[in-house]
DNA sequence: TTGCATACTTACTTGCAAGTAAGTATGTTT
DNA sequence: AAACATACTTACTTGCAAGTAAGTATGCAA
């Protein structure tokens, strides 16, 4: 993969991450990297393409990093995992699932499709975590594992959109929050 | 206040909390509505102030509405605040906070503004509910009033967001575990 | 040394976005 | 009856958006 087509990426996933993905253009990328517009469809045919593409790519990072982190206690995994959002927000960025899940409707069918699955890869690996660590005793919350895994996922996501309006670190109080409540 | 001016501020407000503010244009007002696009600018000078508007009359309403209530029982506060979310689900809207919210970056300032003042009203709202309530012995939670009220909120505002990208209702299962953690 | 793939640039098209200036119809006030 | 305000429409401008077709520089391969 050429340097030119990742800095694309990266740069387009930060754009997304921040202004969201009706709300950036061609030239908000091609300034910075020095290109032409044209160089990026070059490496991606249409924005669309693009915008499945950086979804993708999360997609194998998650899978990636939990491979990463597979010998870990449910604890150590439950702190890997809220670390993530924590990046984010040190980036002044959102979630991917926060900036492109509302407007959800606005996007390409290829990029739903691929963020659907996503939900359902990073649901489905804390739901993982929950149990095992329901089993082995180092969990004793009283809700279903669907349900904590979700309650999770949903404070996360908008703790860190809350950060951004409220201008206090809502993030960090989740973060309390759910760690008091597993 | 004209019909037209109202009807311009509901369609555009399920604009945002379908769309998003970045993904909604005057065309998809003055069709539907049958007017011109210069009709909508005689209302509203800008988009910006269209979209300030909507922001400010939607805080009017729950100054209203928590005025209805301001007699119910904190449990009976609780569910109106909740409905409010469920509300928007059945018509497949998310609340404008979570609509706006992650575009935030984008917004013009008048908007910001109005945004960050929505959330202290919105989060001060719920504090004052879920204090009462600990305070009568109807609510018993263990984590502070301002970490409970944050983490209903948040969880609320990604539970329509995760209805739509997951295609499964999140928002009941987010309320059952919000009503038996209070 | 010719040919071909890679990774672009140049130059362009089409279309829609917000916004504006000037005109018009209708009703109200003086 | 004249003047004015309200609530628009008509006709336009400017600018940027995504996307495309054709050309070019570089390097490797036969």
């Amino acid at each position: 993969m050429s340097d030119t087509r990742e800095e694309i990426l990266n740069l387009a996933e930060d754009l997304i991450r921040t202004k969201g993905y009706n709300a950036f253009s061609y030239r908000d990328i091609s300034v910075p990297l020095n290109i032409k517009n044209a160089a990026i469809h070059y490496h991606f045919n249409s924005k669309a393409d693009l915008g499945k593409a950086i979804i993708n790519r999360t997609r194998q990072n998650l899978v990636k990093e939990s491979n990463l982190w597979k010998d870990l206690s449910p604890v150590e995994q439950l702190n890997k995992f809220i670390s993530i959002y924590e990046k984010s927000l040190l980036r002044n960025q959102i979630c991917f699932m926060g900036a492109l899940g509302p407007s959800y409707e606005t996007l390409p069918e290829q990029m739903q499709t691929e963020l659907t699955l996503a939900s359902e890869e990073i649901r489905a690996y804390l739901r993982n975590v929950l149990q095992r660590g329901l089993d082995n005793g180092s969990f004793n919350f009283t809700e279903t594992v669907s349900e904590k895994a979700d309650m999770i996922i949903a404070s996360l996501l908008s703790s860190l959109i809350l950060t951004r309006v409220t201008k206090e670190n809502i993030f960090l109080q989740i973060r309390n929050t759910i760690l008091k409540g597993v």
